[in-house]
DNA sequence: GGATAAGAGGAACTACCACTCCGATTCTAC
DNA sequence: GTAGAATCGGAGTGGTAGTTCCTCTTATCC
């Protein structure tokens, strides 16, 4: 009944995780990043135990549920691109800068069916650890936005909530109509013709 | 044993449906229309049935699937799309054509999501009646889209399936990030701002 | 090496949903 | 009014998928 090692009750683990366990949670997210990022949340739990090679209730021990192993994935997905935008960003180009960071989020998305629907579902029964996530990534965005349109290139009725909606509908849209890349590619340069700010067009003044 | 009323074996119904059963079907369809318009294809059946005021045996009866019943208003609600688009390329403005009949598009599509569902679905497992109508959606567009290019007013290498794919798309991402109508229409006019052939701006010429 | 608790695993449980079956009901023709 | 076919209705079936439970295994510490 006597703790062995008495620390606080509220939170400390007791000690650290045996090795197999460590071993295994780290397959079991592996496997899931794969499942997830290719057919979304519709993946079968069963399956993506299979895969990483452990039974379901081993799984289980390790996320409580479905939801959270999903949100564990696409927490380091967006926490990857929130911190991919810190590149792009740097330059003294506050046009190109926005230009580049749409471009940058639709190739991440719609590579990845769990981030798509993630991003789909901002705002709506999200886990804390993905909300915090998409809230550095849409501090990364606006404030590339603010620059822009302080500077004139682009329109100013623009929010980060409008280049998502538009950046999940390229996606969206170019995965189900097929065309690959290609076709991703065209569609971004049309949102982005869409999003300068009138008088700054291609051949306006560079 | 003997056939009352001898009509050819192969196809032609005997007679006329009974008066209680073509209620049924109006009753069915109207209450699918109204449940897979709000939550797409995700509704039980049972609901639908129970909205109707029948037995699942009895919609079964009238649609042999799921799928069928779902088809059957899709159906109507593309032809009726297709027969609005006469209306918005009546006109000499080829850009405002193509334009309005963006704006048509994503309206309908963002207040129905089964629309939403079958347009994202168009190219796959589509029953031949829903194929039919969304052909003739595609010719539509495509003589809109056809019409603005060679006037040089829009850019010349968008497909009908670029236009459905933004439209698919601004319709999912402004349904997911919320705003409504406005965000909508605010989505919209960046999409056909960057359509615009370069040189063709607002305040190009006219 | 042995004690012990953490962890593994997968059968079983539960909930949901599309679809079927068949006795009960109701419309239609005469 | 009556016969009988057409139709109705909803309990039941089969399958899928998320989650739990409990027994067996194994890493860790002495």
């Amino acid at each position: 009944m006597v703790h062995k090692q008495g620390q606080g009750e509220l939170d400390g683990p007791r000690r650290p995780p045996r090795a197999d366990a460590r071993r295994n949670r780290e397959r079991i997210l592996a496997a899931a990043a794969e499942a997830f990022g290719t057919r979304g949340l519709a993946v079968p739990i069963d399956l993506v135990a299979e895969r990483a090679g452990v039974g379901v209730g081993t799984l289980y021990r390790h996320f409580p549920t479905k939801e959270a192993l999903f949100a564990a994935v696409v927490g380091q997905r967006v926490g990857a691109l929130a911190a991919a935008l810190g590149a792009v960003s740097a330059g003294d180009d506050a046009q190109g800068a926005v230009f580049a960071c749409i471009e940058l989020l639709a190739v991440e998305v719609v590579g990845k069916q769990d981030l798509l629907e993630a991003l789909e579902a901002a705002g709506v029964d999200v886990t804390p650890e993905v909300a915090d996530a998409l809230a550095r990534l849409e501090r990364g965005v606006d404030g590339l936005l603010r620059r822009a349109v302080a500077a004139g290139v682009v329109r100013a009725d623009v929010s980060f909530q409008d280049v998502l909606g538009l950046v999940i509908g390229t996606c969206r849209g170019a995965r189900q109509v097929g065309g690959g890349d290609e076709r991703v590619r065209r569609l971004v340069s049309i949102i982005c013709e869409g999003l300068r700010a009138p008088g700054t067009g291609p051949e306006g003044p560079g």
